[in-house]
DNA sequence: GGTGAAAGGTCATTAAG
DNA sequence: CTTAATGACCTTTCACC
């Protein structure tokens, strides 16, 4: 077999990737249709039921499978417009705090520190543009935020996938 | 009952909000367990199994619920390194060649146009700050990009939810 | 490998908008 | 009158021991 197939020296990361073809033939079945049951899987792959069974065990331990958790479209829930928001903040108290403020606001559905001139990226999501100021407003109100510069996404021309880095 | 309890006036929205209380209880229990089957969904909600399948089968149909794929961990597949890269595009022949070209990196999960300087925003990964390189190397490889500009996500400070839209 | 259980479909009845 | 919820029955399929 191609165990550890990838291995790869990345630096600092802890958690190797050792994901084998099996695996990754797991994984595209399992993207496709995600219903199907361990024994279907077994049988798609030609393999024994136990040994799809260890894959799919190993695979969540590792934590490359975080779950299958239902993926939900926020356009179809009444949140139409995307916005990624770039935060400066006062950096006396850490982003800490400021980290906390934005996770008490739902709309924000993402937040990352990041290099350059802005110190933290989020993508937010509001029910229309006149919404979107209400949303902004409601970050900004933190003590720690000096400035929000935000870009509205247009169109999706890429969807969030994953998938592809699988092989 | 308190159906249609959002039913919102959002703009462009075409697709309502209709979202009730039970709804919102379905998806907070597939959420929390997603392995769950829809007879113990019912159980836990306290409907009958048909009721649960119907609320189920309705909320795909309205691509509220886009499924339930496995859900990849980047960083566990050895892409530890995530960064947020704007390109300015030549505005000659439209952004369709550049988005067609940049479907064909799997190191790029997102993409999106974009309000204000730039035309484009993507988010990549990478399996280290040298491979990244790599990677916008292959992205701006296109005649149709102008520039790219890269920002690096240090820390994951909110990771990506939609569950606190639903209430 | 066998067994209890659940998924998924259909149906008639009842209730509510 | 239309839409939804319910409980019942059935067959196939899976998960667990």
């Amino acid at each position: 077999m191609l165990r550890r197939l990838f291995a790869v020296y990345a630096g600092t990361v802890d958690k190797l990737s050792s994901i084998d073809e099996l695996d990754a033939r797991l994984i595209k079945l399992l993207a496709d249709e995600p219903r199907i049951g361990v024994l279907e899987c077994s049988r798609r792959l030609g393999v024994a039921r136990g040994t799809a069974q260890a894959r799919l065990d190993k695979l969540i331990e590792r934590g490359v499978l975080r779950g299958f958790g239902p993926e939900l479209d926020p356009v179809a829930l009444g949140y139409g417009v995307m916005a990624f928001v770039t935060l400066e903040i006062r950096q006396r108290r850490g982003h800490q705090p400021v980290a906390d403020h934005l996770a008490a606001i739902p709309e924000i559905l993402e937040a990352h520190t990041i290099t350059g001139t802005g110190d933290l990226m989020c993508r937010i999501v509001a029910r229309s543009n006149a919404d979107l100021q209400r949303v902004i407003d409601q970050i900004v109100s933190d003590e720690g935020i000096v400035r929000a510069s935000t870009i509205i996404a247009l169109e999706e021309q890429i969807h969030y996938r994953v998938l592809p880095l699988v092989g």
